[in-house]
DNA sequence: CGCTAAGAGTTGAAGCGTCAAGGATCCGGC
DNA sequence: GCCGGATCCTTGACGCTTCAACTCTTAGCG
């Protein structure tokens, strides 16, 4: 990000191009909001809370280090602070001094915050069908992995790309 | 959105789909802040603000009215009247009565404005080219269209998709 | 052993977006 | 001709994200 071609070259879109971008701009700004006023409504959280939320539901222990929870939710480290302080004052998170490095901190999934999780959840799967999926045939899906795995790759090369996989690092 | 099926029927992901997500709000949330951060680095502009003018440097004008410019960036009217606020301070628009309707404000862009574009459009264009297009086929291309166009379509049913044909229709 | 550099996490301030409220203008029925 | 509702736009407050310090800890190196 910090090194790229911008070298002046007038090279503008060509018209299938530039259909594709006004498609991927509208997603880039419509999803989002739709995605996070569903989750407002129905569990009174953002996105992204749920998104921290899930992650941590999703191993085993519950418990995850603040760093790698910042990199599977897709998020600063400084925002993920600011967050997590947010749901422990709501109690669906716990923090605790991780053993082995005195610099980490482990964020914890309470039992409460696990019922929100459970609770959440299905509403937010069918959601993202229901936006997303039962719009797509199957190659049309299989298109959209491809398609999101290299614009990733371009952004941010060699960054981890499944979340699972991170979490399956975790000491 | 206000109607939307939440029926808990927890029916998850199939792996194919799971992998589609992620790839899909990968982009949705590093896309936006690749872009935001390059124009903010080159332009001094937020990628919003940049939209903003690009679209009324678009029109044969320079000419759009609040709310159809509103839509056409993908923006709500209050977002879209502070950021013109803002622009606005900055030289680069200029707002102005519309003399048919006594509600409707146009927002024109000035020499300045039309000047900020043209010197941002090309490495614009460069880089959405270089995280984006450069690591897609034809098909692929094609193909990004059509699942956009789906989403879109399922998150706004009804909702103009061309931003040129909302211009088009400007009195 | 120190001593410096790098990493982890937090904090506070500033900026932007959303939301709810409000003022102004237009339209439609009576 | 006029009153009620709808449309267009703005405004202010609040909440969230980013950015730039800052603290504390670990690692490397002489």
């Amino acid at each position: 990000m910090t090194t790229c071609p911008e070298a002046e070259d007038p090279h503008w879109l060509d018209p299938a191009e530039r259909a594709a971008w006004l498609a991927l701009t509208g997603i880039l700004f419509r999803l989002p909001s739709a995605l996070d006023s569903q989750m407002q409504r129905v569990a009174g959280l953002s996105n992204f809370e749920y998104l921290v939320l899930a992650m941590l539901s999703e191993t085993p222990t519950q418990t995850l280090r603040m760093s790698q929870l910042a990199v599977i939710s897709n998020g600063s480290l400084s925002r993920l602070s600011h967050v997590v302080a947010r749901l422990e004052r709501q109690g669906y998170v716990r923090r605790e001094q991780g053993p082995a490095d005195g610099r980490s901190i482990n964020a914890v999934l309470t039992d409460e915050g696990l019922a929100k999780v459970v609770a959440t959840a299905p509403g937010h799967v069918n959601y993202v069908r229901h936006l997303v999926f039962d719009g797509l045939t199957e190659e049309q899906v299989a298109s959209l992995e491809q398609i999101g795995r290299s614009i990733l790759e371009r952004i941010d090369p060699g960054a981890p790309f499944d979340p699972a996989a991170v979490a399956r690092l975790a000491p």
